[in-house]
DNA sequence: TCGATAATCTACTAAAACTATAGGATAAAA
DNA sequence: TTTTATCCTATAGTTTTAGTAGATTATCGA
């Protein structure tokens, strides 16, 4: 399962991508637009921030804003932030990989091959989706 | 993430493939060889009896079996009955199908659009694999 | 028929992850 | 210096996951 943290990430990445030009957009602003918490939303667009994906200015007249063009933006790094690993297994992860402590070998795991396949099939997805794609 | 309950769930599946013959195996055997906790491994293969996996059989000499040739077990309907909708959100599942309640219109939204491509690659995979084409 | 074996079933619990919420601190603008 | 809006830490409630406990039922062999 996708969970609420990444989905409204998404959103409120692609809220930010429609709005023209580079203006701040304030966190209520996006919240009561997309159906979301607001002090959810806070936290989540702080990591994305944190993540080198939104700037952000203060006081009257403040908000966040995206940093690159949107097609500049690969869904591989939004999801790797937002949700974490792409693989379903650790051993099968190329950024956070893991050994598991059940499996002897690798090599000869039913599971290991299925997930390498399943990973490799979602890596081709987020690699050939931009923000820009989304919108 | 994939659940330990799925993971365990193939790996005793393709332990089962892997023996010749249709003897029965016993949980504990099971349990030993892939290094799983025998009291969860037994919900696990009680679910996979109850739909239509495996048979079994009680008192001395029991144990579980397929009741198919692995070839005839797609990954799409163990992975269903394991871990669930293969979607990662449900407004894109085919067998789960739910509405979100925070989007007022799918055709529109950027996560669906995403979350489309992700299932379709899935199904893909889990499509062109049986569990014969684990072992 | 009896005892051993092994699956069946219900219920429960501990831990982790997820989904938020609270409340004050900080910075910028008017 | 007041208002606005992000920043930051901590925490709480809920759900899911992973596993346990213990009694019951079916089968086999002697």
């Amino acid at each position: 399962m996708l969970s609420k943290k990444t989905k409204y990430g998404l959103k409120a990445l692609t809220y930010l991508a429609r709005v023209k030009g580079k203006e701040p957009v304030q966190i209520a602003e996006i919240a009561k637009q997309e159906n979301i918490s607001q002090k959810f939303l806070e936290s989540i667009l702080l990591t994305l921030r944190r993540n080198g994906f939104l700037g952000s200015k203060k006081g009257k007249g403040g908000g966040y804003y995206l940093i690159k063009e949107p097609h500049e933006i690969p869904m591989t790094t939004v999801m790797r932030v937002l949700e974490g690993p792409i693989a379903m297994v650790p051993c099968v992860s190329l950024n956070f990989y893991e050994k598991c402590e059940d499996c002897p070998d690798e090599a000869t795991c039913s599971v290991h091959k299925l997930m390498i396949q399943v990973r490799d099939s979602a890596l081709d997805v987020y690699r050939g989706n931009t923000l820009a794609d989304l919108l």
